[in-house]
DNA sequence: CAGTGGTCTAGACCACTCC
DNA sequence: GAGTGGTCTAGACCACTGC
């Protein structure tokens, strides 16, 4: 896949500039998620600006989430997307302050490949290519309701996951995504709407047809910006919750 | 009302320091809404402070929403709360591109005096004063869905509103308390859940019993960082929907 | 044109982390 | 102590707005 190294416009502030430089070595792989970036002084005799232009530069990638910064140490390549657990939308008994990042129990009912419909090839912006994976699985918390979660990607580069077994797929999918298909899940775009269950959903979720549930449909990106991942997740709606701060 | 005027740490940064008592200045009403800060040479002035630190001050509170800067022009203490419609959360028909403002058709149903209870009372942060009022109203777009609002404000300062008939009541409350109530809305915490309808409700929604809906409960605050206004908004589940982007 | 915010420089010194 | 990012200075010049 060739990356389009669109050269950046020389009318944009330097900072700007240099911003648009570092984000696609970073995409290029120059250095690794997790591993630290040059120091500021180092990067800015790279680039021949001052400091103060090229901290403005770093600051930019830092709120974008692409990178983190970490005083005295150094300026780190973000790895996977935080905080992306579906279970931050519904509302636990046990809800407090168990920092403790729990694992969800999961049952994979359904892993295979297939053919991609319209409504997902859309999302995921493919053309001709319509062959894909599917997985449709089950995930709980220990006191927490349970979310039925449909996924689909392209073929490529993922079919590393038909290689496995149902009760092999990792409960967390985005690390797998990363040491086994070369894929960083950097940002997403997610929708939630309410929907009333079909027959089928209702069996494997065991409440009833017709019961309500929050649907929350994501779309994930690479590090490159392009999509890679499309979900469906359902929960019951009497559990879900969720808080947004407007300013 | 006596504001608590926190003395800056002295030992956060500089540019802290300054932000935190340039917010005290515009909550004080130093400078109307709407109208210019000084320019950002004469502020270092007064702060004995290089450009670039005040910059950094101004930049943050920026960031806050708490001031816009327009280059060229000055900066400016930001108005009302913005991008604060309920109707964000629903689908329409005609969603398009369609940047004209409409305002939406309103119905109120109750205006009165009321003692508040204690979990609105909490919300809104008052001790025993639980003296306020309540208003019952009902929002709809042309093509779009209704919305049912509950509101609860203290007594003080809003006691204005209960000046007013019913039909006199303005579709739009935020322009209202500040105006008339000297209080200008800064920002708000929203929660989303969900519910079925009971049987009062369902009648003012035209909507069944038992009908799912969305519920989004609102607490809004002041400039000053006080809780003053407290909504339940509920409307058709069918047409919910809420887009986040997660980084 | 004057006045505003935006970009950029070339330094100094501080605070934190790790060896 | 060496190396990192964080704070701060005192300037210069640019770009945009309005009269």
């Amino acid at each position: 896949m060739r990356t389009m190294e669109a050269a950046p416009d020389p009318r944009l502030p330097r900072y700007e500039q240099i911003r648009e430089h570092l984000r696609q070595r970073i995409f290029a792989g120059e250095w690794e998620p997790g591993s630290a970036l040059p120091a500021e002084t180092e990067l800015a005799k790279q680039y021949e600006v001052a400091l103060g232009t090229m901290r403005k530069a770093i600051e930019l990638m830092a709120e974008d989430g692409l990178i983190e910064r970490l005083h005295g140490k150094g300026t780190f390549v973000r790895g996977e997307l935080q905080q992306a657990s579906m279970f931050r939308f519904f509302r636990f008994r046990r809800d407090a302050d168990d920092a403790a990042p729990v694992v969800p129990r999961t049952v994979i009912h359904e892993l295979r490949e297939t053919t991609l419909d319209n409504r997902v090839a859309e999302r995921l912006a493919l053309g001709r290519a319509r062959r894909g994976i599917f997985i449709l699985r089950w995930r709980e918390l220990p006191d927490g309701p349970g979310l039925l979660e449909r996924i689909w990607l392209p073929y490529q580069p993922f079919r590393e996951l038909l290689k496995l077994r149902r009760d092999e797929v990792p409960d967390l999918l985005y690390p797998f995504y990363r040491s086994r298909c070369g894929v960083v899940i950097a940002r997403a775009s997610e929708t939630i709407r309410f929907a009333t269950l079909r027959r089928e959903e209702a069996a494997l979720m065991g409440l009833s047809r017709g019961a309500p549930v929050a649907v929350i449909e994501r779309t994930a990106f690479s590090l490159t910006g392009e999509p890679v991942e499309f979900r469906i997740t359902q929960g019951d709606a009497e559990h879900f919750h969720y808080n947004v701060e407007i300013k």
